[in-house]
DNA sequence: CATGTCACG
DNA sequence: ACGTACGTGACATGA
């Protein structure tokens, strides 16, 4: 398509009156502390206000926003989001090429090189108008118009909400935990200098492999991508047998890690007037149809350490409110199970079963009560494996068997799950066929990996096309409970609010009093939010933050 | 700006 | 023979 022309500055009042009788307009606008919009309509040049502007024509705006016309832009959660500090938002009906680019899985947009945020605003701001038809036009033939219409682009104002509400942390928790952290760090420092005979910075991995293994002469246990010396956890838990250095340098990482980008990260990102971080939701950024969280990302705040879970503990309910968390059980595998068939992993989830240790019984040819927890934990990653396309190689890795094994479990696994083996084989012949796959509601990805003479890159795309159709359709499972719950929680007009999403778990905030009945409220609609061959299950939690969570019964 | 590392689902 | 588990984002280092 070709680039619109060079958009002409014009005064606001030249346009007005051809914009309010447009049918469709170009809306676009950036900096939400600074607002600068783009107004437009075809064929009529551009109009850009800067925040003065903006609100000395609020009511003349607020007109226009607010009308029948389609408002066209790209990234439309970051127009409302500009729009909110002048008091203005967009009504229906509206257009967003970036997501509709986004759902069409076309590649994405390149920078202009020198270009300022301005003249790139009034660029894809103008663009967004003329692409309009034919972008929906081949979302139609792409068979994915209803992925766009009925879930993407309800779903930004969804999201646009969730940003806006924001998560309450305890700054003063946070501020005595950066205490405790830097502390705790110090001393490491300085049990490591002494270990190492003088000054190591940890935080170079190059230093640090000079130490490790030229200076005390320990063996290198893996490559890194680009062929250096790795010292990763991987390695440094094979050293800890051999130098106790190694240990000290897995805690002094953790810590590090846990200071530099969660406690520092956050209190960076506290908004110091409402003791709230606000994240921002990337709609069209994963491949997989999910959402990405960045500035701060919420989506990756530690669970799994001791160290880990006190900065769970930063996250908190206001008071008199509790944090309410649902999260779905399993929900790849029962996505596997529905789109597969397969009556093994069907009948498993039919009857409530725990999928790990059925999956051992069927491995291992065991009874259930003969499964141990070392058969459950290696049914476990057998499970996680498969959704990733995992060869004999990784899963002997992973568990630290030999390969032969591994694959002589892989190889019980399909003979047992003969439904997955068979969606699998047919999965990928289709994806080879179309250069793509699609989820089960038909969201789309393009694999042109598929089609790579490299091996390796092929192979690659051969493990994309499996796990896309399970990650893809989990995705599409939340994003609709997301936006049943949302109509919801209009009803109940503010009364809770969901803050987060984290790919198969959502967190709310709900009044104390209120909050077992909202929860079980939540279930209900999450477990309801899509129709599949297998029972949706959600699990849920309460608590006074995000560490500690009580589990509610149904 | 690339690299290595590591936090999460 | 190929390389070896999918999807993200943030941080520190050092060229």
């Amino acid at each position: 398509m070709d680039d619109p022309p060079a958009p002409a500055l014009a005064e606001f009042a030249d346009l007005e009156r051809v914009l309010a009788r447009a049918a469709n307009i170009a809306v676009g606008a950036i900096r939400p502390e600074d607002p600068l919009l783009a107004l437009g309509a075809e064929g009529k040049g551009t109009c850009l206000l800067d925040g003065g502007q903006s609100r000395a024509h609020r009511k003349a705006l607020a007109a226009l926003l607010g009308g029948r016309a389609v408002k066209c832009g790209h990234d439309i959660k970051e127009t409302l989001s500009s729009l909110e500090r002048l008091d203005l938002d967009l009504a229906e009906p509206m257009f967003d090429a970036r997501l509709a680019a986004y759902c069409l899985n076309l590649p994405r947009e390149k920078p202009v090189v020198g270009e300022d945020a301005a003249a790139a605003l009034v660029r894809k701001t103008v663009r967004a108008l003329s692409e309009r038809a034919a972008l929906e036009s081949r979302m139609k033939d792409a068979g994915v118009l209803d992925l766009y219409r009925d879930m993407e682009l309800p779903l930004v104002r969804v999201l646009r909400g969730m940003e806006k509400a924001g998560v309450a942390v305890d700054e003063t928790y946070l501020r005595r935990l950066s205490r405790e952290f830097s502390s705790a760090i110090a001393d490491l420092q300085a049990e490591l200098d002494a270990m190492a005979g003088f000054p190591i910075n940890v935080n170079s991995p190059k230093q640090l492999a000079a130490l490790l293994f030229d200076k005390l002469q320990l063996p290198e246990v893996h490559k890194t991508s680009k062929g250096g010396r790795s010292t990763d956890e991987e390695t440094l838990k094979v050293l800890a047998a051999r130098h106790p250095i190694a240990e000290k340098i897995l805690n002094y990482r953790e810590l590090a890690k846990l200071q530099s980008t969660y406690v520092e990260g956050l209190l960076q990102r506290l908004d110091p007037k409402t003791g709230r971080v606000h994240t921002t939701f990337d709609q069209t950024g994963a491949e997989t149809g999910r959402l990405s969280s960045l500035n701060p990302n919420l989506q990756n705040i530690p669970i799994r350490s001791e160290s880990g879970q006190k900065i769970r503990r930063a996250f908190v309910a206001p008071k008199g409110w509790l944090l309410v968390s649902a999260d779905y059980s399993q929900i790849d595998l029962r996505v596997l199970a529905h789109v597969s068939g397969d009556e093994v992993l069907r009948d498993s989830f039919s009857r409530g079963e725990d999928v790990h240790l059925r999956t051992a019984c069927e491995v291992f040819h065991v009874l259930p009560e003969k499964v141990d927890a070392d058969m459950r934990r290696k049914a476990k990653a057998v499970n996680f494996g498969i959704v990733y396309g995992q060869t004999a190689f990784g899963l002997a890795g992973q568990l630290g068997i030999p390969q032969a094994e591994a694959a002589d479990i892989i190889k019980r696994y399909f003979e047992r799950y003969s439904g997955v083996s068979r969606w699998f084989e047919k999965n990928q012949e289709e994806a080879k066929k179309a250069g793509a796959v699609r989820t089960f509601l038909g969201r789309l990805r393009r694999i042109p990996e598929l089609s790579a003479k490299n091996a390796a890159v092929r192979q690659f795309g051969e493990r994309a096309a499996r796990n896309t159709p399970i990650q893809g359709g989990s995705a599409d499972i939340i994003k609709l409970a997301m936006l049943a719950v949302s109509r919801e929680l209009e009803r109940m007009d503010g009364k809770a609010r969901m803050i987060l999403q984290i790919h198969d778990e959502l967190l709310f905030e709900a009044p104390e009093a209120g909050a077992p009945a909202f929860a079980g409220k939540m279930r209900k609609i999450m477990e309801g939010a899509a129709k599949l061959d297998v029972p949706l299950v959600v699990d849920v939690k309460a608590g006074p933050n995000w560490r500690d969570m009580e589990t509610l019964k149904a």
